[in-house]
DNA sequence: GTGCAACCTGGAGCACGCTCCAGGTCAAGG
DNA sequence: CCTTGACCTGGAGCGTGCTCCAGGTTGCAC
């Protein structure tokens, strides 16, 4: 869907509390408004971000009561910082990668254009 | 365990086939070389930056030929490449993290040490 | 030689996060 | 009115990656 969740997902979400019940038509279909979908862009940053779905709910609830404001926050940020910490953790992963890379360059002397077939 | 996977993971990449069969005592205990050890070592780095199990197994298959050292080259190109983009994705979501956490500050005036029982 | 912890095996089970299905309802076009 | 397709519901199923279990061996300490 336009939200970058699959229509049996939101559902799913919706279920599970993360969502505020969605708004409906008459005859009982789901009318996302643009606040949902600001809010699912959001949660998308979230997920994407390794929140787990429990933690999600969590924030979805808070958000319902405005006086959570702080509670929420403190949430974001912890998850900011964890996600701060995943970068730098990443990064130094991907030096160790380029290191096993250039290893393997210095093995292969001149094998520029090699390995056609098999691998993809 | 000192590789920084459990016992049991450690037998089902055994299983699996990403590990060679690990040498064993008389008695038909495991004993990790330190070869193996340095190869763990990588493989942790390769599941912590989300590379799935079957292309780790396929990684190691290879590794047992020392013909196929190109082909490995361009697997761990790419998923370093796939890595770097997924640290540019994680600095774009956590760019948009810290705008609501500003967002958040700016709608709480006075509220510093806020927020203290439930949260964690 | 007797405990006892730490290992072994094959196979079942589990947590997470969706994804799919059957059977039914709604709504717009002809 | 009738067809047709997109949507509805509750609930089952699935892919990934471990994790646990029962029942049996090993090996060091005494």
């Amino acid at each position: 869907m336009r939200s970058g969740f699959s229509i049996d997902t939101l559902r799913y979400y919706e279920r599970e509390g993360i969502l505020p019940a969605v708004a409906r038509t008459a005859g009982g279909r789901r009318v996302y408004s643009d606040d949902d979908l600001a809010t699912l862009g959001f949660l998308r940053c979230l997920r994407d971000t390794g929140m787990p779905i429990e933690r999600l709910r969590r924030y979805g609830e808070l958000c319902r009561d405005p006086a959570t404001m702080p509670e929420r926050l403190a949430l974001l940020q912890e998850h900011a910082d964890a996600v701060a910490q995943q970068i730098a953790q990443l990064r130094r992963w991907h030096a160790r990668l380029e290191e096993k890379l250039a290893w393997y360059h210095d093995q292969l002397p001149a094998t520029e254009t090699a390995a056609p077939s098999s691998g993809r």
